[in-house]
DNA sequence: TATGAATGAGCCTTCATTCAT
DNA sequence: AATGAATGAAGGCTCATTCAT
């Protein structure tokens, strides 16, 4: 990886940012790296951004955006899809977003990132980015388990976040997951193969869910 | 939190150590706090681990070995259980390792950061502690399946992954589940219902999943 | 304090920067700053006046020119008006030129500094209005001993000093003068009884003073 | 000026910060500078008093005490002797603690420092140094006035002020008097002159001061 | 065994200045 | 005449590490 190379400085910067971020967290990251990656001055971060806190802000607002307009988590699909298909696609992208490549590889990892280790700016991202896709999420989950349970009991939200767990869980174990299986790919048919296992998994799961799930909260 | 005291100086900053890099990782975790919290000075560390990266590896190693035989993967239960108590006790140790609290609260937690983010360390902790848990889960998923398959398969890989991945999930996403279910608690009771729903999702599964698993690798 | 808004860009400039070097002196000013507060660009100042040296420079003409028209050190008195008079009037011009307020509040702010914290400026600064103004007060000086000293004699020379020290301290001890005698007030009516105090407190000492002044020089 | 040579190296860093402090002022001289005149490593500073700013408040203090000690207000007089001669004490010290060279020649020129452009440890400095300092002046000046007017009273207060501003003048003004009176010397002896005049002016002043002197507050 | 002191590298940030338009 | 963008140097500060005792 030798230098971003396309856009304005402003451009290069956020992309260049948003590879060393999402890569080593806000704290590990240096201003210096950014820049030489961006092929521009250290002051230009703080021209631009105002310091570093203000180019992660910026950053973590783009990688929503674009992330969720690259990998929207209906996949293109309208809300009268039957359920199956809807939680394929919600798998599906939610994986894209963290491990596919290309341009915008970093926003996926970069929303991941954030949620581990919060920022002030989390808060923010909750309300407007995370909390729909959490619910709709649910109302998929609620759909499938037919059996009464509502989007907002507690219920689903555990199912929920059996769905979404599996899905991060090979972005945050890579390196052990690359020891145990070395043959496991990640490419586009990797992770459509993952995407599958997944749903499989989740609605053999939800379809036989025995009602006295003893869930709190 | 104000300073570690028991133990002579060595294991006062192995605990203090724990606490620290469990928090923040690596990185971001600075030897003067280690220092601070257990009341030592700066220079004892590099008496006795030499530098930095040199307590951590000594940590490590230690919280694999406190955290395992703390909370055991089998909790106790011989290979003649059925399979579905063993995988709850799978889980929920599981569980415990990464959310309990207590004198030994930051081995699961630094167990699960080498995870995320590896250092030269990870390899042998894969060999000597990892891969053993692998292949216990895959066994114990492997029999529940009940369909051939075998434990070194990659359909069980998937499965074992599934598991391990709603293990982790709370404790990797803490923040923003903190701010979407407020009132999902942590504490033993609330483990141990996190555990029952995990184990009951995952066995459900299981017990249906379709054969024609269409997994890679 | 906002925006200067009078005057075109170089205009504004000065104004600002005449503000700002008063308060701060010269190398704690900022260009930005003073950019700000006039409203600018940032390269406007390296436009106009070259670099921050050349606005300094500039201004600081401009602060003796305006600051000696608006508080003459005459007064409007004539050379033929009573020596007691011309010295009351030197002593309240000095005095409202450094605490007066106003639009050009800044001027006699600037020549103090100026004195204190000499730049490359300074030489022409004394040749061209300080010098001009030394010879002034001390035909006063001389006059009023009356005792056959001229002018350029050490022991007018001395007796100067002792008159403008008095007018400079309130201005470069306010902090403590305020904290030791908090009622002291630097309005027009305050100046005015300081004028008062320093003039009859001069006048005294020099109607009276030994002729074996001992003053070397 | 090459470097401080002598002590360890948290007393080379007074020394040194004592000199470039009481030069530039607390915002213009840089840790760099002083720690190369005191050859020491840039770190050293924030070991031994935290920050920059740790540094100036300990220098400050310590300019206070050395300064008074060198050279006491009294410089030796008892109470009993006459007010003349401890005017003249009074001011001889002060101008040797502006003036003065030698090994703490830094103490009285940041002391003065202090007083023109404040930080926030000045508070501390009125209560503990320079409050005493301002009633001895005021008692011996009422002593002289003899008139009824007491230390406390605003005409003490004022003719003290013009006391000290005579002594502050030379100091404050020394590039400019330099300019207009080459051979006015500040070694020793010319301190003392200078101590003779501003005391005869002073004493002239005061023992023929009008009763009607209309000071404010 | 343990520690106060010291160090050099590197951090984020701010500066006056210059460039291209 | 004026400006938004960019720059290299320098600022204070913190880091892991080492030294001398």
């Amino acid at each position: 990886m030798d230098h971003v190379e396309v856009g304005d400085t402003k451009e290069r910067l956020m992309e260049a940012a948003g590879r060393i971020f999402s890569e080593k967290g806000f704290k590990a990251a240096t201003v210096r790296e950014i820049c030489r990656l961006a092929n521009a001055n250290v002051a230009a971060v703080h021209y631009h951004f105002g310091d570093k806190e203000g180019l992660y802000k910026s950053l973590l607002t783009e990688a929503f955006e674009i992330g969720l307009k690259r990998y929207p988590p209906s996949l293109g699909l309208g809300p009268e899809a039957p359920a199956e298909e809807r939680l394929h696609a919600f798998v599906h992208s939610f994986l894209s977003r963290l491990m596919g490549g290309g341009r915008f590889a970093w926003c996926g990892k970069l929303m991941a990132r954030e949620s581990e280790e919060p920022t002030p700016a989390l808060d923010h991202m909750v309300e407007r980015y995370i909390l729909p896709l959490s619910v709709l999420l649910r109302q998929i989950v609620a759909e499938i388990l037919n059996d009464g349970t509502r989007p907002e009991d507690a219920r689903a939200f555990n199912c929920a976040m059996s769905v979404v767990g599996q899905c991060q869980h090979i972005f945050r174990n890579r390196a052990v997951i690359d020891k145990l299986s070395p043959s496991l790919k990640t490419d586009e048919a990797g992770i459509a193969a993952l995407a599958r296992h997944i749903t499989d998994f989740s609605l053999s799961a939800l379809k036989h869910l025995p009602r006295h799930d003893s869930a709190q909260a």
